[in-house]
DNA sequence: CCATCTTGGACTAATTTTGTACAAAGCTAA
DNA sequence: TTAGCTTTGTACAAAATTAGTCCAAGATGG
């Protein structure tokens, strides 16, 4: 039986990774993207957050889909907030379905 | 056969359930928590955020489980977020994936 | 050693959030 | 109508958070 190997991982480590692949140094993607080279070891390093245009400019560089790191950027998120304040798991169902319940409700 | 009424409610539309069942007004439960009247009103219309310390103290004042008012917190902020960005249903999934993942690996 | 890459800290600037004050609008009862 | 209450809305100041840069210091590899 093969082993169930899920790869759970954060946005910093999903960009380290590109650019680790692609075998250019921070400096090179940083300037590519418009920002400074700490900023982007921090991203990396999930000390700080990429904005939405940052990500938006990381998909285009390294033709991958904006869709995908932005759901990996929000999942980590989630879960940094759900860690921090001890949540319930179930904490996340409620917001499912209060995500459901506003799409249909305003539905569009 | 008895409906499926499930009650997906705000942390805002819970807090002001509870104040009039209680039959106070804003002023009343505003100066017991030791904020603005504005302010509370804006909460329970979801236009502004309860700090922690405010939804302690909610919980304390109307003797409901914080606990409760906390994931009703959380969940809605996460929602909210979710309908933002549109993103992917599955977000939410991925984000729990991480929150065990994370348990695990750094537990305690 | 030098050159390049990465990390970390200190700091400023920009943005967001929190909270208040107060005016306006709604209700209700006299 | 007016008086007295509640609630809403706006405008603003204060506080807190976050984004970003600069630069020094470690690491690594020739």
């Amino acid at each position: 039986m093969a082993t169930n190997k899920i790869s759970v991982t954060t946005l910093g480590e999903k960009l380290r990774v590109l650019r680790e692949e692609a075998e250019l140094s921070l400096r090179e993607v940083a300037s590519e993207i418009g920002i400074d080279t700490s900023l982007l070891a921090k991203i990396e390093r999930n000390e700080r957050q990429a904005t939405k245009e940052q990500i938006k400019q990381m998909a285009l560089f390294f033709k991958v889909s904006e869709r995908q790191l932005v759901k990996e950027f929000l999942s980590d998120q989630f879960a940094y907030k759900m860690i921090e304040e001890e949540a319930d798991l179930d904490t996340l169902k409620v917001a499912e379905a209060k995500v459901e319940y506003y799409k249909t409700k305003y539905k569009k």
